[in-house]
DNA sequence: GTCTATATAGCGATAGAC
DNA sequence: GTCTATCGCTATATAGAC
């Protein structure tokens, strides 16, 4: 699972190759079928895998003492995190074979449903509070959250080399929720 | 070219396949290889061709008469309708052999870094100014604007069906530029 | 330049022995 | 549950006639 997870963020679902996972694994591919039953269930359960992670977090989060807006940010802390260590198979927002089966698979959809409810209630509530933009749909804010798991920007900027890890992570924070633009108030 | 262009964006290069291409042409399939030696060459040749629109687009908004960060604006705009216009291949940041193509193409390379640099004059003009923010790093500003370009977000609002393309991309352009989170002085 | 036909290789998936 | 071996298909790329 932790092989699939990494090439799928490495490569991407087309170009990663079921014979990689295998020997990857270090067992034969036939091996592998008898526990996935085609290369799409072997990558949905990677997304799930993820999902689930990102559940947890959002358990031990919703614990924490904080605004809404803290809470979103954290979570886009860790999203990008986890992108930086090479654990975050990359959504297909492309049509592909992935794309489809995923829409048919219930533990996919659901976990998606769930995470997605659970940062709409903390949106809702940033806004609600003045600290996130109100005039912004809430879905495009979900959608911006999303798309933390896939900017290219991280993987850019930790090549040119002049960053940390982390100081490439509060960049792209402060690009995500401060915008580029110059605040005459922060 | 500009076959390859729309199924570049649909499909992403992994995805499509020459023969996708011939057919949507209307001509062989061998009669496509006498003009690109290769399926990498092929799609280079689409990226160029996005960069070519790129700098003549560059050119125009050059002569207007605007601060830098309105000159940033429209392009970042305009890279988003080129993007809502199923007209914009998809960037390969995952390693591919396009990827490695591209990396000893020329004409690409010169191309991109044309249009880095004049973007660059513009990002650190505004950071003078005082219109970005002068503690972003200038390469995070600009693979930032990049990024406009394969931003899922843009697909996944339009998906939605409760905005306009123009509304979708006026939406991103606010949280680009002004952030996902409130201003207390507009 | 365009075509038909084909070479070549890699991939997803399966058969069947142990 | 794991293996070796292989099927069937599709993809890139080429040969060679018109």
């Amino acid at each position: 699972m932790a092989s699939v997870n990494r090439l799928l963020a490495e490569k991407g679902f087309e170009a990663m190759t079921v014979d990689e996972v295998a020997a990857d694994v270090g067992i034969a591919k036939a091996s592998l079928y008898k526990h996935f039953p085609s290369k799409e269930e072997l990558a949905a359960a990677a997304m799930v895998r993820v999902l689930d992670r990102a559940l947890a977090f959002l358990d031990q989060e919703a614990a924490r003492e904080a605004s809404p807006i803290d809470h979103l940010k954290a979570v886009a802390r860790w999203t990008m995190q986890v992108q930086l260590a090479g654990e975050m198979p990359s959504l297909p927002s492309q049509n592909s074979t992935l794309r489809a089966a995923l829409l048919k698979h219930r533990g996919y959809l659901d976990r998606v449903m769930t995470v997605s409810d659970r940062l709409g209630a903390w949106i809702t509530g940033a806004q609600a509070a003045g600290q996130i933009d109100a005039r912004l749909p809430p879905e495009a804010v979900l959608y911006t959250l999303y798309a933390r798991a896939c900017d290219p920007v991280l993987a850019f900027l930790r090549a040119g080399g002049n960053l940390t890890d982390e100081q490439v992570i509060d960049v792209q924070l402060s690009t995500c929720f401060d915008g580029l633009a110059a605040r005459r108030v922060t």
